[in-house]
DNA sequence: GACTAACGTTTTTTT
DNA sequence: AACGTTAGTC
């Protein structure tokens, strides 16, 4: 079987790539320089050196990455191949890891998954019980100090501030004594047992010899542990990334694992790909001009295949107002001008909150448009309680997510007898759900609240009886245990619209659907459970498929190209911003720009505000200073006025009686 | 225990 | 401006 690709079809340095199979490879790639190309194909290659199939591993970083390489691969290779690789995040290969063997460290095997909103409804419980601290503590705040610790491969009870340990000490043990992991444990117990395992680390490393890692940049230091855990000696591994698209630091990743490999694998081979296919000249030497100001990056240059090209622009404008007007109205001309699709043009802001004005200005054009990123589907609130639901009848034990739905709906289990159930279960060293069930616990309630405990006992009972031992289908069972606890009328009731009513059905009927297709396959509730808490899964995939302009943060695009880019709010507080300019990390606020910039293909546009409206007030606006840092030869200053200098006038009336009008109208 | 009113907050996002 | 959270009331 001939896998389908040619080294002809690879520029010099890809060829490279595509033919070092052993050792340690760094592949520095840069934006548009065909990287998933020439991973595809090197482990293409692999197979055609009759490496086989089932020793292949490639990790990405989201799920999202992980299918299109899988996708990408597929369709290069045998479909036998294809599927017996290996192709996935992070967090699932450390399931896979955990799932075999986590009772080596004393948990059960059946372990669960806390999600982000199970950690903070904990987090939530420890400061009200530890609450010795006067100032107010966001959850969030203790929670991203824990994973950030674990991440760097800290202990959290050696937190610096010590309330924060405290904290840090009881949600470990509360999680602990449920049997539970958060995501970031999945990564710190992976690695510990394949470090103290040997028996473990073996069996992996024989059973996976040839290892490649996709988005080096966004790792963090306890990935490269896990990496250097599961690949040993003769360190076949691939590493693939660019320095200056990491922008991540935020939440961890270390850009020092691509700047000091040399330190955690010999001897590595390091090919950079500097040869970019996406964008023009013009676009390219803006951008390298600009990434050139950053210190201690592994400095490549990126080549232009495309000569020339139209000038970048940076317009200023007057407030964002016309920031916004402006450019539906140049998507709407360019439409029509050189026939493009709605889907040539993307509008790329710093944060979600810059896109309600374009959104506006979009609607109002009838400009067909999509979101993308925005609120998630896993953090929708019915989406949740069904998943605890679900979680119950896996494992009622778990005393997060029962309390999550013990008066969801209201069935007269208020707060105060929460608080007693978890007071009782603390005192006895007894799961909450247990407390529930203890007669001795249940009569110290009043008559209402005991009966309705005793209820929601006999409903949740009942229901896994029906799975566990009549042998029902989970998602009918789930599914007629929502029916009969009234859940989506509760849901419905707190509905302010109808789209909202129709939304959140939407949502309760979507989780009990892909738990159906996850049974017809013939995978089990607990295998369920596992996806559904790795998988952002927005439902049926945040889409391609979506028609209409792109409306998108600067994180989210990367990785993505667009004909035709928009980058709005170039201002001194917004890019950089300000908080990170106070956190000292402007150097990640200028790879930023350089992705957005970096996504155009053939145009871009840059804009900036003198004026901004900033939570419901007018604030002015500095240019941001990156603009001073772009080599101007390939740039055209100018300004929202000079643009429309047609007719200037007619606009600047057109503004005076629209502000009139909203004076007027507005009392 | 449920409902309402005042209050405070507001970068980026995945697993 | 808009949202979620919390405190206070019935």
């Amino acid at each position: 079987m001939a896998s389908s690709f040619s080294f002809d079809s690879l520029n010099k340095a890809q060829r490279e790539a595509v033919g070092s199979l052993d050792g340690p490879v760094m592949l520095l790639a840069g934006a548009g320089t065909g990287k998933t190309r020439t991973v595809t194909c090197r482990i293409a290659h692999m197979l055609e050196k009759r490496i086989a199939a089932s020793e292949i591993l490639a990790v990405t970083f989201t799920n999202k990455a992980a299918s299109e390489m899988r996708e990408r691969i597929g369709g290069m290779v045998s479909k036998k191949a294809a599927t017996e690789m290996t192709v996935c995040t992070f967090h699932s290969l450390c399931v896979r890891i955990l799932r075999g063997g986590i009772d080596k460290l004393g948990y059960k095997k059946n372990f669960s998954i806390c999600s982000h909103s199970d950690q903070v409804g904990l987090m939530k419980q420890l400061l009200v019980r530890k609450g010795g601290s006067s100032e107010k503590v966001k959850p969030d705040e203790v929670l991203s100090a824990i994973s950030k610790a674990k991440n760097k491969g800290i202990d959290p009870g050696d937190l610096e501030d010590d309330y924060f340990a405290t904290l840090a000490v009881a949600y470990q043990n509360e999680i602990r004594a449920q049997n539970a992991v958060d995501f970031d444990d999945l990564l710190v117990l992976a690695e510990r047992i394949l470090r103290e395992h040997a028996d473990v680390r073996e069996t992996f490393r024989q059973r996976f010899t040839r290892v490649t890692v996709d988005e080096f940049q966004d790792t963090n230091a306890l990935q490269m542990q896990l990496l250097q855990q599961l690949v040993g000696p003769p360190y076949h591994v691939c590493v693939v990334g660019d320095d200056d698209q990491s922008i991540y630091g935020w939440r961890g990743a270390e850009v020092a694992n691509i700047l000091q490999f040399e330190k955690f694998f010999p001897d590595p081979k390091i090919i950079r790909l500097e040869e970019n296919y996406r964008s023009t000249q013009a676009v390219l030497h803006t951008a390298n001009s600009l990434i050139k100001h950053n210190r201690g990056r592994r400095e490549k240059i990126l080549r232009a295949t495309r000569t020339g090209g139209d000038p970048v622009r940076i317009v200023a404008m007057p407030g964002d107002d016309q920031e916004a007007e402006f450019i539906a109205e140049e998507i709407m001309a360019e439409k029509g001008a050189i026939g493009r699709e709605w889907e040539d043009f993307a509008i790329l802001f710093r944060t979600n909150g810059q896109s309600r004005k374009l959104e506006l200005a979009l609607r109002e054009r009838k400009i067909p448009y999509r979101m993308v990123g925005a609120q998630s589907f896993y953090d929708r609130r019915e989406v949740r309680d069904v998943l605890a639901y679900a979680q119950l009848l896996a494992s009622p034990d778990a005393d997060v997510p029962l309390l999550r739905v013990l008066n969801a709906p209201n069935r007269g289990i208020g707060q105060s007898t929460a608080v007693l159930a978890t007071d009782w279960s603390r005192e006895h060293h007894e799961s909450v759900w247990q407390a529930l069930c203890d007669p001795n616990f249940t009569d110290q309630l009043g008559a209402k609240s005991a009966s309705a405990v005793q209820e929601f006992v006999a409903t949740i009972a009942g229901a896994k009886n029906r799975i566990e031992i009549a042998r029902e289908n989970a998602a009918d069972v789930l599914g007629s245990l929502i029916k009969a606890i009234e859940y989506l009328p509760w849901i419905e009731r707190g509905c302010k619209t109808d789209s909202e009513k129709q939304q959140r059905g939407e949502g309760v009927f979507s989780v009990i659907d892909s738990l159906r297709k996850h049974t017809e396959k013939g995978k089990n509730l607990q295998s369920f459970l596992d996806h559904s808490a790795l998988a952002s899964d927005r439902e049926d995939d945040d889409l391609e498929k979506k028609q209409g302009a792109t409306l998108i943060t600067l994180h989210a695009s990367k990785g993505l190209e667009f004909p035709i880019v928009f980058l709005v709010g170039l201002e001194e507080g917004f890019l950089p911003h300000t908080r990170s300019i106070a956190e000292g990390t402007k150097d990640e606020e200028r790879r930023l720009l350089y992705v957005g910039i970096t996504r155009a293909k053939d145009q871009l546009t840059m804009t900036y505000c003198a004026t901004r409206i900033k939570w419901g007030q007018e604030t002015g606006c500095q240019p941001s200073s990156f603009i001073g840092e772009l080599d101007d030869e390939f740039l055209n200053h100018t300004s929202y006025d000079e643009i429309l200098g047609a007719e200037p006038s007619t606009d600047e009336l057109e503004n005076f009686f629209g502000g009139l009008k909203g004076l007027l109208g507005d009392t």
